[in-house]
Formats: structure tokens, sequence, C-alpha cells
DNA sequence: CACTTTTCCCAAAACGTTTTGGAAAAAGGA
DNA sequence: TCCTTTTTCCAAAACGTTTTGGGAAAAGTG
């Protein structure tokens, strides 16, 4: 059925190493035997044997990547975009994306390890990053290549790509308060996380700009696993403060608890409340009024990951390679000044 | 760092295959040394290079799965659910899972091909089963293990793993038309892949069971791209009808414009028009009213897509592996008999 | 004790590539 | 023409396993 290196040289009467450097454009083979080779090559359909060539070059070309779907990472188009952009790249380097799927954090790490020290993988994709991640640990203990979507607390340096939270945070924040806007709310992401940092971060300092006061009150965060129905109750909560916010930041992952609470409260998304969400999920463009939302690129970054992946692979310094990208914002039905 | 199977034998004086075989628990290397080849094994943290046995061994222990994101399968937890059943079953047998993203029918097909035939996996399972579905003939041609999760139209015998789709809605059909409705909404899945076929067969069995007679205004199909979209214009135009629908059955996917369809009508869910969704989503959960639906056991469906495949891979027949898995009902709140 | 069987181990081959280290042939230079 | 350089090819080794096909030593059998 398929055909063999040694099988197709004897077809050629070439050796094997000939044929094999021929497809490789060696220089030390003449144009035509080459395009012999190559045509020869083609019409039988030969493909080397990715696993011989493994074998031979120390190298699984092969990515690791481990999913934990308890913490609800997959929200919608989200993290279908950043892994779309990760396997494109991935195929484009002719290597292979291993996916694996735990059940927490303890099963995640064990996953990992599997791939690490089983030489399945030759790097290894993290996401969904903690403050204090000890994956990362693990990875630079033993000088793994890796890269992160998203930072963590580690001194050591490290190879990442970050959506820059903070700015984006911080953006929405003074934009909501240049409409008018005086009593901002935040519901932020699960603690323990990196990403909430940055979005309180940038939410404290949109506040801080536009000469306004932090509220503790107005702050609250919700857990991966239910981000639905802790929003729910947060925002039926919020509205029963003397000062009620006019405007509310949050993940869109959570929008629909929110829409709930305030639907029950009889508030008007947009009209009453005004509200910008991070992320631009199906939900946000369908809802009507539609969402206006923080927008991260997330298949670019994935692709941005797995480039630089493959430059720590070489050798290259992590340290060197440590990316934030800009959110955009967009802006929809939902974010207009205070009635 | 890790250790060699030649440095390992060489640090037991003893030979490469005595170690190999004692690890394999082959019963001709005596008990005494077999246990002294572990126990050194363990204390160096010894596990075979994968890559040097897969090519002796002219397996890739390796299954390949492509998604098209495209048509959303990932609608919250019920692919993840299975994905998860087939990655843990597919470790748990020391096997890889390697993933594919294609953003469209053609580059799903590219993936899958440069999977077979670059010979980087030893079996395909494939998800989203279209009527004519070229993957399954592309793979039978070849002779190439696989197995479905779903049914195509296909006259030679392949492996799958399908929901019984008829036998659900035929049971959520006969239950509506039990608690006294008469006319009852199926709004489908898109044209042209084999799951909807299934539910519609159930609902006109469970239409004609109930003696209750069919309505080609109270069918609808969605589309993919866009399900809430769909299913919102859908749910409006349906309540033009001079006798309107006092259920609906559909798949979960679609909800989201269905309660916005209904809210805008103020038809209230549960109390004017039952509904009763395919996929327990969490959205089902968590809204008021909670949805009733019909709950396939993905997670398991997923373990027995890859016991099976493993099976075919070691040349089983595949016409021995087609089974059909029921489909549990859940009772929420939104399947009350007409008021 | 002599013979057969069982137990225990191993050297060599094989899997399909790529890389190493030449070597023969052709071309260039005087 | 003879020597040097360049071009073009290849045999052998290597990657790290598992499998094949024994073979020596130990144990059983009469």
């Amino acid at each position: 059925m398929t055909i063999n290196l040694k099988q197709l040289s004897k077809l050629l009467k070439l050796s094997p190493t000939t044929v094999s450097r021929a497809l490789a454009d060696y220089p030390d083979v003449s144009a035509k035997t080459r395009a012999r080779v190559k045509q020869m090559a083609i019409q039988h359909g030969y493909q080397p044997n990715p696993v011989a060539r493994r074998l031979q070059k120390g190298k699984t070309e092969t990515i690791g990547i481990v999913i934990t779907p308890e913490q609800n990472y997959f929200s919608d188009t989200f993290f279908i975009d950043l892994l779309s952009g990760i396997s494109n790249q991935i195929t484009r380097a002719g290597y292979e994306l291993i996916l694996g799927v735990a059940s927490d954090e303890e099963h995640e790490m064990q996953s990992m390890r599997r791939m690490v020290e089983g030489k399945r993988v030759d790097g290894m994709i993290l996401t969904l990053i903690r403050e204090q991640d000890p994956r990362v640990g693990y990875l630079l203990d033993r000088d793994f290549p890796f890269v992160l979507y998203g930072r963590t607390r580690e001194t050591r340096p490290y190879a990442f790509v970050d959506m820059d939270g903070k700015q984006a945070f911080e953006k929405a924040c003074t934009y909501l308060a240049g409409l008018g806007h005086r009593r901002i709310a935040l519901l932020n992401g699960e603690p323990g996380f990196m990403f909430p940092v940055g979005c309180r971060e940038g939410y404290e300092s949109g506040l801080f700009l536009s000469g306004l006061e932090l509220d503790p009150d107005l702050i609250w965060e919700w857990k991966h696993k239910d981000p639905s129905q802790s929003s729910y109750r947060w925002s039926l909560e919020l509205f029963k403060n003397d000062n009620p916010p006019t405007a509310i930041l949050f993940q869109t992952e959570a929008v629909n608890g929110i829409f709930k609470g305030l639907d029950e409260l009889d508030l008007q998304p947009g009209k009453d409340v005004a509200l910008i969400g991070y992320d631009d999920l199906e939900i946000a463009r369908i809802h009507r009024p539609s969402l206006s939302v923080l927008r991260p690129q997330a298949r670019e970054a994935g692709q941005r990951v797995v480039n630089i992946l493959m430059e720590v692979i070489k050798g290259e310094d992590p340290g060197k390679f440590q990316e934030i990208h800009q959110v955009e914002m967009v802006i929809r039905e939902t974010s207009l000044p205070p009635s």
C-alpha cells in the first residue's frame, strides 16, 4: 500500500541516503536526480514515516496541551479560537497536537507529567494559569520547553503570551466613566487565577483615572463551576445597595446570570444598566440589545504561542518571549450613558 | 537525565533483551531477576521511549480526531463530555489522542488525510456525521480503522456508537401528548446531518402513536452557524399560526433563541408552552424555569467509542460493533400540561 | 549416571529514517 | 598531462525499542 524509503530508492536505483537527501533539498545531490527523485516520490505518494524520523531526530514533533473542562474554559468561541490558532500553526510546522483532558488540578498535573516524563512531547502549552501555578515550577525545574497563554507569579524568566486584561478593563472603565457613569461594578473571575488580577488592576486604575472612588461593595467574584449561577445571585444582591451601580464590567462567560438577574429586577440592560463583557461570545452578538465587549484576538494569540514555543524548543532563551496583546473594545448596544 | 534501556541493562548487568522482557512480564525471566529489574527501573524512573517502541511495533499508539468548530459542536458540556470519555479511555490504553481543528468540511478531510496517509494514527474517531459522509467512504476504501459517534447512510458495515435520537424524541413526544398537548412543534437540527433524521422519525412516530396529525408548519430546522438566531426567528413565526403549538421539541443548543422569542411574545416557557430540549447543557439547569431535557450519556459513549476502536485496530470485524444507546429523559419545570 | 526437559538468559536482527564520513567521478587549473 | 578541487553519490552507523531464534545451565527422569 504505502511505500518505503528503501523501496523507493530501489525503484530509482539510488541509495536510500541519496533519496532522503534529495527530498530534503541537500545541495550535494544533482538537480537532475533531485527532480527525478521528487517526481517518483510524488508518483508513489511517498511520505517519510514520521515515527522513524522522530526516533532518528530525537524529537517527537509533538506539542501537548491539557484542558480541564471542569473549570469551564470552553465558553463558546473563545477557547476554540485559541485552540484553532494553536492547531493550525502546529500543523504548519509539521508537528502534532496531543490533547489531554483532565477532571481537576491533580489530573491536570498527572496528564502533563505523563507527556513530559514519558517523552511524548517536545513542548507544552499551558492555559488557565493560576497565580501560584505548580505546572510552571515543574517545567522550569526540568528545563522543559513551554509557553503560557497567560501569566503567573514566578520570578524566573519564562515565555508567555497574554492578553492585556489590565489595559482592557481600564479602557472599558474610563469609557463608561466618560459617558457619565459614577457607580461602576466589577464581576471578576475566580480568585486564584491570574487573569482576574489584571482585570481588577485595570478596573481600579480606570476608576482612579476617572476620579471615582473604589467601593468594595461593587466588586464580586464568580466561580468557574457555575458562572451563571453565582453572577445571577450577585446581580440580585447588587441592586439592594442604597446607591446601586449604573454599569457593570464582567467576563462574558457570566452574562446569562446577569441578564437573568436584571430581568428579574425589571432593569433593562443598556438602558438602565450599562454592560461591557470581556470575550466576544456568540451570546454577545445574538442578544438584543447586543452586548458591548472587549474582544481578545484568541486565534492570533494561539498562533503566537506556537511560534514562540518552536523557538524555545530550538533552544532560544524563553525570557525573550513575553508578549502582551492589546484587546479591542467593541461598542454595541449595552454601553449607553446613564439615564 | 532520563535513562535508557541499554543503560539500565548495564546497571543490572543484564542484556537489554532480558530487561525488556522482564518489564513486559514475559514468563521466560525468573521471578527474582524480574523483581530486581522492576525495582531498578522504578528507582531510575525508566520508561521505554514511546517513539522507539512505536517504530518497532509498527504502531503509532495514537488515535486521531478532527473537530470543526464552525459547526459549533462545542455547545457547552456535551462535546466536552464526549471528549473527556474518549481521552480518558485512550490514556488508559497507553495511547495518545491527537487533535485536528478544521475550519470547514474541506479542511476536515484534509486534516484526516494527513493523519491517515501520513501514518500518524492507528485509528480515527468521527463525530458530527452527515447523511452522505465522504469521510466514511474514504476510510472504508482503504480499510483504515475508525469508529463513528453517530451514523451515516452507508451500506458497507462499519462500527459506530450512536444515541437513540429516534427513541428519545418519540419518548418526549408521547410524554407531551400524554399530558394533553395536541400541537407539538419540532425545531430540528441542520439538514444534511444524520442526527436530525432520527429525531424527526421519533417525532413523527411519537405523534402517530399518540394519534396526532403531522403538521409541516410546526417543523423547522436551524443552522449550525447560528442556532440562536434561526431558532429565534422561527419561534416568532411559529406563533403567527392560527392554531399555534403548545409544546416544542428541539436541541438545547438552540434554546436561547426560543427563550428570547417566547419572551418577546410574552409567552412563559413551561406555563404557556411546554419545552423539552435534547442535551443537558448548563443553561437547562440554570434557567428558571429549568428546562426538561433528553440527556445523552456522552462520557460513557466516548469510552465505548474508544474501546470499540481498539478492537477494530486489533483486527476485529467493525460490523460487529454497532451500538445504539438509550437516552434518558429528565423532567424539570418546562414540561407541564397545556393550560 | 546419561538423557531429556525446563528454566533462564542473550546476541543479533528489525522497525524506517537521517547523519556521518568518506570515495569515486567529473571538472578545473597549471 | 598531472594535480587539485568540486560534484555527486553511497555504505554504515545511529536512534531505542521489541522480537526471533537459539544456547547454556539447571532440573527432572529413568
